[in-house]
DNA sequence: TAAATTTGCAACTAATTGGTTTCTTAATTT
DNA sequence: AAATTAAGAAACCAATTAGTTGCAAATTTA
């Protein structure tokens, strides 16, 4: 029952219920309606979400409207930092390779 | 037993080899000297981690060394792409709204 | 060649997950 | 006031998951 964000993202439902309020907030029934599965459990998905911080509620009436909270999803951008330096990291590998390559094919054409 | 690299990463125990093996190959034994669990359920998780393709193995003599695969964790960062998007939107929105204001604000100086 | 090491695989188990059904509460309509 | 609508809560179920134990195959080492 204690879920991060990593398991809320895990579930293609709930990443596609992300998707859908990411522009404008809606209520549990329009978000059911673009999934075969019942009100309820997207009622349950909602919650997770809710848990996880990743989504934001506010009552209008007797509707309520989830909305996304982009910014707990820049913990995963977070995450992935780590590995981004990496591989930018190992670009630039490259490009020192490639850079020391040309120095050599310089030498050697200077040299015929 | 389809699962996809959202659900690969949303295990901690995977995030943590992830972030084990990221820098340079490792074999099963030495990753699972780095957790509390059994070696073979770290080799589950590198099973798991395999069939997604977030990790290459090399084949060394009786040793298997497994290796992160960059570039299968940028699908992350492509599906993360769309809320940046956003976020960044809203940013610019908060520009011009700050922009208005300040030019609001000269207006009134002006006059005054 | 025999013993030890490294690893993957299969069977089993307890816990968790996603889903359904039923029920209750609260706010609108009629 | 009665019926309808929106939504959360609880109980239940089938499927999946993470982990364990035991075993077999392949490579080293003694």
């Amino acid at each position: 029952m204690r879920r991060d964000i990593f398991q809320a993202i895990a579930d293609p439902t709930r990443r596609a219920i992300i998707g859908l309020i990411a522009i404008q907030a809606m209520t549990p029934n329009a978000i059911a309606e673009h999934f075969e599965t019942s009100r309820q459990a997207i009622s349950k998905h909602l919650r997770i979400l809710s848990e996880c911080e990743l989504i934001q509620q506010e009552q209008k009436g007797r509707e309520i409207f989830y909305q996304l909270e982009l910014n707990k999803l820049k913990e995963i951008d977070q995450w992935l930092a780590q590995f981004k330096a990496i591989w930018e990291n190992r670009f630039n590998e490259l490009d020192t390779i490639l850079a020391n390559l040309k120095n050599k094919t310089d030498e050697n054409e200077s040299t015929i």
